[in-house]
DNA sequence: AATGCGGGGGT
DNA sequence: ACCCCAGCATT
């Protein structure tokens, strides 16, 4: 097949412009790619490269993986966010391991049909581990079409994803779908950037429409808007005989797998008294003994879609009150093992956000 | 088709 | 403040 000048022009910069180093780039082993590209959905490769290496270190195969701990893994992935992907690690590493004898899928259906694989990371696992020839497209690819051909399609909607996923594999490289991958992301994470696009020595600049018609920073298009919401959570963090209360994160919510303190959620900001502290005990767990420490300063912790704020009232009780449903009591020394989300974490790793002493 | 999921970094 | 990032699952 007959290669587009935007292709010709793109695979000769990769050869003798782009410098770009990464810890899987080169890989083969379908594993190692896979827990790449699951690490960097929706995370920039700086963020995500510590992470690849802890956990290539900690578990070298998908057999490793699929034997670990749950606990174990989440703490692993702590801090990188959106949860569900480790969820989805650790199904499909144990589904491999398992119900194909370990062996990796090597066609793109079957890779597609890994839970947490969607289109973007099987044509990249296909293309990268098995050369097979399906165009990835990310946010970068959607970014430098969009540009170099003058699309105004909105990239969030059915239509412009159908679009441009048909001329990204139009213009893919079939001799060599692997590295023109590699060169497209490439190239729109250090020349063809979201902000201050390298143009004046992009080597695309003669055939790109956006530079043409001066569109290049109104491009990509996007038509959703974004809707964010408030929420109060007031931790009270409760320590009875060298045991803290805690809870692992199921709902339909955000921190999903993750553990958190006893919890309660506010529509409104609340003030917490001493006073207060103890009439709250006594009417929910039925607990009138209660030393109470500290509460803390407020917090704040801005997510994508939501603004968290809250405090942390830290307790202590003589004997442990009824049962709690989906709770459990956990030795202080054995906190460090559990995943916590940021929020929680700044408080924990904090001393002197402990606020107010009692 | 629409919604929601984290945390880091840039402007 | 707002946007973006090697997207995906769910409804």
């Amino acid at each position: 097949m007959q290669q587009s000048a935007f292709t010709k022009k793109l695979m000769h910069w990769n050869e003798v412009d782009n410098n770009r180093p990464m810890p899987w780039k080169g890989e083969t082993d379908p594993y190692k790619i896979w827990l790449s590209e699951i690490i960097l959905q929706q995370t920039q490769v700086k963020q995500g490269w510590g992470y690849y290496e802890r956990f290539i270190s900690n578990f070298p195969t998908v057999q490793d993986l699929a034997a670990a701990k749950d606990e174990a893994v989440f703490k692993l992935w702590e801090g990188l966010g959106y949860y569900n992907r480790c969820k989805n690690l650790l199904t499909s590493a144990r589904f491999i391991t398992k119900e194909l004898n370990g062996k990796f899928p090597n066609t793109y259906d079957d890779i597609v049909g890994l839970k947490g694989v969607g289109p973007y990371t099987a044509a990249a696992i296909a293309s990268f581990a098995f050369n097979l020839p399906y165009a990835v497209v990310d946010g970068n690819v959607f970014r430098v079409l969009a540009r170099v051909f003058g699309i105004d399609t909105a990239i969030d909607s059915t239509k412009g994803k159908q679009q441009f996923t048909k001329l990204a594999n139009k213009v893919l490289d079939t001799n060599q779908p692997g590295i023109y991958n590699q060169a497209i992301m490439d190239f729109g994470a250090t020349m063809c950037k979201p902000f201050a696009p390298q143009c004046h020595i992009c080597p695309l600049q003669s055939t790109c429409v956006g530079y043409q018609k001066g569109s290049v920073n109104l491009l990509p298009i996007k038509e959703k808007v974004l809707t964010k919401k408030s929420r109060w959570l007031y931790y009270f963090v409760i320590e009875c005989g060298g045991k803290t209360l805690v809870h692992k994160r199921t709902a339909n919510d955000i921190w999903q797998s993750l553990y958190e303190f006893y919890v309660l959620e506010a529509n409104e900001q609340q003030d917490w008294t001493k006073t207060q502290v103890q009439q709250w005990f006594q009417q929910q767990l039925n607990v009138s003994d209660v030393a109470l420490i500290s509460v803390s300063p407020l917090q704040k912790q801005q997510l994508t879609h939501q603004l968290i704020k809250g405090q942390f009232i830290s307790v202590k009780i003589d004997a442990i009150p009824k049962t709690l449903a989906h709770y459990e009591w956990v030795n202080n020394s054995d906190i460090h093992t559990l995943a916590f989300p940021k929020f929680i974490n700044q408080y924990l790793e904090t001393p002197t956000a402990q606020g107010q002493l009692f």
